[in-house]
DNA sequence: TTTCTTGTTTGTAATCATTACAGTCAATAT
DNA sequence: ATATTGACTGTAATGATTACAAACAAGAAA
């Protein structure tokens, strides 16, 4: 179900974009850490390994790989962008507790509404909010 | 079913939130323009009216409706947040060509995802990208 | 009416995420 | 070896939002 690292280096190459070193690190970072990070997020988890890394870097990838398909991006309410490296049609929903972000499988025909009849559809998010299962358990010892 | 103003009004009241001048002017423009706007928008609108108007009173207000329940935010992929005065579950679909943001009926009962069974869920957004029906009519043309 | 109190509004400065840009660097082709 | 191309870096600029403190307005108390 996950994408793996070979199959998206291979759409790297698909695309002519070139295997960098700093490319192929985000990248085997977001097919192994499928927490839908934060630019900051992906800096501070690789910059102790390459420290020359430039958040701006992180920037340009991340932003390339949302160009060619191989990531999408997410809104959440605060303002701020997540990367996503699982491209197919899926829900998410963010514990107000630990602030994680979970994948939701969604049926995603179970959203035509007849508001949208005659208008052209290119992508449906749907977002959850409240507290995951994990937090209710420990809200109640 | 829009909100009239003088029912947000009353809200207002029985809030002990004090009437005054600037709030009644940023709830007025919300009520009767549905357009989901950025508190740009609301404080360009505003401030030939009121030409002493605070971008920072804007801001207060807004969120302290949000803090009350009379609006809600609206996230966007743009890294901006929208005001709606509808507060009732809808869903909305923003056009990726004249940026109009349209509500959409949802049923919300479609929105059971077996993943959530034991999660407790406080809000959900269903948001939807594409071309709406005049901009498609625009483009045969 | 004057003074006091409370909450609102304002303007400016600070913060934070993101983008623009120009110089440096690295790989490859000639 | 030299030239070309694209990738990477650091810094500066931008834009949205928040923090904060002073100014203001309205009503209550004296
Ligand atoms: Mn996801
Ligand atoms: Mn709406
Ligand atoms: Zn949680
Ligand atoms: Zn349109």
């Amino acid at each position: 179900m996950n994408p793996t690292y070979e199959s998206l280096k291979q759409e790297l190459l698909n695309q002519d974009i070139k295997l960098s070193h700093q490319r192929l690190k985000i990248l085997e970072f977001m097919a192994s850490n499928v927490i839908h990070p934060t630019v900051d997020q992906v800096y501070q988890a690789l910059h102790h390994e390459i420290p020359t890394l430039s958040k701006t870097t992180v920037y340009n990838t991340l932003n390339l790989f949302v160009e060619v398909g191989l990531c999408i991006t997410l809104a959440t309410e605060e303002n701020e962008i997540r990367y996503d490296i699982h491209t197919f049609p899926h829900g998410h929903f963010k514990c107000k507790k630990c602030n994680q972000v979970y994948n939701v499988d969604i049926d995603s025909h179970a959203f035509t509404s007849k508001d949208l009849a005659h208008f052209e559809i290119h992508h449906q998010e749907v977002f959850y909010k409240g507290i995951c299962e994990k937090c209710l358990l420990i809200q109640k010892l």
